[in-house]
DNA sequence: AATGACTTCAACCGCGCAGAG
DNA sequence: GCTCTGCGCGGTTGAAGTCAT
């Protein structure tokens, strides 16, 4: 097997061995030169692609044939699209990234003019930094498309450990719908949410995924040379890792549920009178960082929100943004990773609710926390009928409180929010005429935080504690949990510049 | 202005698959 | 069936750039 291990060049290979190097000479390393470029490009455009091995050899260039593919492939290519990702583009990322996890070839089969390893990047970025803000991955369009399917599919489904089969049964020729299938999404995913990025969206949103191999799409735009790997290709799950299986839509609901509270929990931190404890905080949505990253994120403020943008992306408009999309950003999908188990009681109690139940759930998890231990034994009992409620109930709740549409961010740091990656950062239409709510949210680690807009919950005193509505907002109550204004915590409190809108939500009852 | 932390992304690396011999 | 070769994929690394202090 040719590798090129063992051929080792310095990087310290200045340019001026480009060129001069050639057959079986030292293959150089690092980056790209100019006259390396033209070098390949002028063989590839006379010999065409593939056989890459073969220019080191009939060439002056002293690189190696992987080198020489990644750059062509990469950077040189006629077809390329340079520039950042359109807001189509970045949607589209999304929904693949949902279907197919870290399948990053098979994405860019679907992104003409963009690499692999363009969007694998770009992904990365984005997962990092949502990690650091504690936010959900998958927006809210993308879910509720998968749980629209889902429930129309739930004939089909099975909530356990039918992964496998499930997938191999399914028809593969729904590629064309971009929705997520959250069949088998498991509940300890939700409680135990695999670490990003290592996980794919397919672990975290849609094990069940199994039908999105693109047929026509993917093999007309894939290099005709490209293989396909194996099963794992269509969909590499975590199944195999989980025990208590509930069926998808609970994450989503959790997500639904907890998606406009999201952004309180960082914000109820940040209420300026309040100090807080941000590594009361973490562990507080524990299982939740630690278990979730397992990287240096999980010390970061999980409250830590902001908005910047990939550095290639374009501001155009938000695909999250109305019409389209009357959710709030579901980048709290997420925030069902900061979820706890449910304790027995509180999932009866939350299925019972005249709520959406699935508000009390969250909240009755929230306060479960302290007390899992009957968690996985509830989790079995009721995870079933769990379902149709968080489902249902999430959908009401959604009807109820009447999500508003994203508006433009009028950031004074002048970040739209038109991409969809304003990183959780749920608008309500009221606050964009709030420009005063819309502080830099700076200092923490050196993250930068933009044009949060938030509100100061009306049920939230300056002592931390929570009136009744307070706890009957999870997040709420979660974000009480995270940050005690008894404690001084001012440096760390410096990156809370925003405010916490609340008052704009109904009641959840 | 200097410094250090953080982010981005091009490039590298290891692995695995497929085809050829 | 085995080995070798070529290649693609996904994960990781590190240099360069950016930003905050």
């Amino acid at each position: 097997m040719m590798s090129d291990n063992g051929i080792d060049s310095p990087v310290a290979d200045d340019a001026d061995s480009v060129g001069t190097v050639g057959g079986n000479g030292r293959l150089k390393k690092g980056p790209w030169t100019a006259a390396e470029d033209v070098i390949l490009a002028e063989y590839v455009t006379k010999h065409g692609e593939g056989n890459w091995n073969a220019v080191q050899k009939h060439t002056s260039l002293a690189r190696c044939g992987k080198s020489c593919r990644l750059r062509w492939a990469n950077h040189l290519r006629p077809d390329l699209k340079k520039g950042g990702f359109t807001p189509e583009e970045e949607h589209l990322i999304i929904e693949l990234h949902a279907k197919m996890g870290n399948k990053w070839a098979r994405m860019a089969a679907e992104l003409p003019g963009r690499t692999d390893n363009e969007i694998k990047n770009y992904w990365n970025t984005r997962i990092k930094r949502r990690q650091r803000a504690g936010l959900p991955i998958y927006p809210p369009e993308i879910c509720l498309q998968a749980l629209n399917e889902n429930q129309q599919k739930d004939s089909m489904s099975t909530f356990s450990s039918g992964d496998a089969h499930f997938r191999d049964v399914m028809p593969v020729n729904n590629f064309e719908i971009p929705a997520v299938q959250f069949k088998n999404l498991k509940w300890n995913q939700l409680v135990h949410p695999p670490a990003f990025p290592d996980i794919p969206a397919s672990g975290l949103l849609v094990h069940g995924f199994h039908s999105s191999y693109p047929n026509k799409s993917l093999l007309s735009t894939m290099h005709p040379s490209k293989r396909l790997r194996g099963s794992e290709s269509i969909f590499h799950g975590s199944s195999a890792t989980m025990s208590n299986t509930i069926p998808c839509g609970s994450q989503y609901q959790s997500g639904i549920y907890v998606q406009n509270a999201q952004p309180f929990i960082y914000s109820s931190a940040y209420d300026h009178n309040l100090t807080s404890d941000h590594q009361s905080c973490s562990s507080v949505l524990a299982g939740s960082h630690a278990t979730l990253n397992g990287n240096p994120s999980s010390s970061e403020p999980t409250w830590a929100t902001k908005q910047e943008l990939p550095s290639l992306q374009t501001q155009a408009d938000n695909w999250c943004s109305p019409p389209s999309s009357p959710l709030p950003s579901l980048e709290s999908a997420d925030t069902l990773i900061q979820t706890p188990p449910p304790s027995e009681h509180n999932i009866s109690s939350q299925l019972s609710s005249q709520n959406s139940g699935l508000l009390d759930a969250v909240l009755n998890e929230s306060h479960s926390m302290k007390n899992p231990r009957n968690s996985s034994e509830l989790l079995r009992s009721h995870a079933s009928g769990m379902v149709v409620n968080l489902i249902d109930a999430s959908s009401q709740f959604i009807h109820e409180t009447g999500w508003e549409p994203y508006g433009e961010l009028t950031s004074p740091l002048h970040h739209s929010s038109s991409s969809m990656f304003s990183e959780g950062t749920p608008i309500s239409g009221n606050s964009v005429s709030e420009p005063e709510a819309v502080e830099a949210i700076t200092g923490y680690n050196r993250v930068k935080e933009e044009a949060a807009i938030w509100r100061v919950p009306t049920q939230y005193n300056n002592k931390g504690e929570t009136t009744n509505q307070f706890f009957s907002r999870p997040d709420l109550l979660l974000a009480s949990d995270c940050f005690r204004p008894d404690e001084d915590h001012s440096s760390k409190n410096r990156m809370l510049k925003g405010r916490l809108l609340v008052d704009d939500l109904s009641p959840c009852s």
